[in-house]
DNA sequence: TTCCAAATTTGACATGGATCAATGCAGCGA
DNA sequence: TCGCTGCATTGATCCATGTCAAATTTGGAA
């Protein structure tokens, strides 16, 4: 399997060593720069476990415990399964982003790379226990997870009132806000996930995304090159498409 | 206008000034036990506006600004608004509850009363200004938003890939925890909740909700009293066919 | 108790997106 | 550069849920 093959070699010449310090510098310097090298980074580096995740591997978790996952580098997306295998892609998350994986909810979750991504997980129970002891990191992690929420429920309110194109519009809207590089009304998006992925985010299957991105090329909203790179021709009238306010 | 009249003999005769002192008291008490009577507790009680829903109104909010309201009595919906009037229920909160409105997001949110209801009203940037000196405090909303996330995660697996039957079964059983007295083997349930409300809740309309009710009861896992009251017969199997893993 | 407005239930029909089935194309390896 | 494999696109048909239109029931008001 070729990404099996390139994770692999990719750890070799990057030295497994050093990526995990930079990674937890990286993780203290966006959560709590205040606390640099004091006890509660001690306690944290402890907790954190650091490790790199190959393009389509979920990352390994213990699945009685509620688990959060600062990204490093990458692309990731959080899974969660009904039953009969049916699968929602509940949020894409990328670098420097934490993400929190509920364990023994009404559905399992998991955290999947869209390329290959250098992760630090923790327990979240002691995770917090730790971070308790420092306002300032638990005022940052508060912020974080109401952005979380607030994202959630915008996508609740795409799911449940909006139809396929207001869909696909409002996802690449949303995606140019996150990882487009922005130009005066144009902005080029290159999306790390398949179609798929987007069906599995946006509860359409693959065959009507595909459909909706040839209406919106029609309409001269947007142009694609290859599976990936996406311009958004007009951002504008693309957000008024996705039925915002 | 009925509700209206409700509303003001209602605030006439239980004593504006007495219900904020112990709406406040009993919101310090969840969130802040130790910060009673602090300078804390004295910051806050200048944000705090005290004030009663009534059924059916909407709680008024500063649009300029992320608001999170305290429900201290009473039941209440999470609405957002996309384009074109549609409206989407994010969420359902009852008292105890801490919710987070955001403001100038891509759709625009009202928290509207259930039946009437008594609330603490902030404005979240300076409570949470004040709130970071308190960690204790932060953890408890730390946790409390991180369940809210959880369930609206939850929920958008509903809304994506769960079919009428599953998502009312999916509701029911997630009412049933929050808001069901329990019996061994059953548990009842009085919605504040009208169908419509359901509806917009789960993304169907009010037609396919009945629909279901009637499905449920005929494969005897529910009994419906008058327009509110659900007998949940068989919480296990009614479980099943929410779709829970 | 009776009455009425509003909510709910039920039925008939329409439709957006799912499903099934080819076909076309991109990107990778040889 | 060529060819292979999997992803993406396009087309035809089906079905779950939306839409429109009555009945029927509920719960409060007179």
């Amino acid at each position: 399997m070729p990404t099996q093959m390139e994770h692999v070699s990719n750890r070799l010449h990057s030295m497994p060593a050093a990526p995990c310090k930079n990674l937890f510098d990286a993780f203290l310097r966006a959560f709590a720069p205040s606390s640099e090298k004091n006890e509660i980074a001690c306690a944290l580096r402890k907790l954190a476990q650091p490790m790199s995740i190959g393009k389509g591997r979920t990352v390994p978790l213990d699945p009685a415990q509620d688990a959060l996952v600062y990204i490093g580098s990458g692309a990731m997306k959080l899974i969660a399964c009904a039953s009969s295998g049916r699968e929602q892609i509940v949020a894409f998350h990328f670098a420097g982003e934490l993400v929190s994986v509920p364990a023994g909810a009404w559905h399992s979750y998991g955290l999947c790379a869209l390329t290959e991504s250098d992760v630090l997980t923790f327990p979240a129970d002691p995770f917090l226990e730790v971070a308790a002891a420092e306002p300032a990191f638990l005022g940052v992690l508060l912020e974080r997870s109401l952005a979380a929420l607030h994202r959630c429920r915008d996508k609740a309110v795409g799911l449940g009132r909006k139809n396929a194109q207001e869909r696909l519009a409002s996802f690449l809207v949303g995606m140019a806000g996150r990882i487009g590089s922005i130009e005066p009304g144009k902005c080029l998006l290159e999306l790390p996930m398949s179609r798929r992925d987007i069906g599995d985010s946006l509860g359409l299957t693959i065959e009507t995304i595909s459909r909706q991105f040839s209406e919106l090329r029609q309409s001269d909203l947007i142009e694609t090159t290859g599976r990936s790179r996406v311009l958004l021709r007009d951002p504008a009238a693309l957000a008024k498409r996705a039925g915002h306010i």
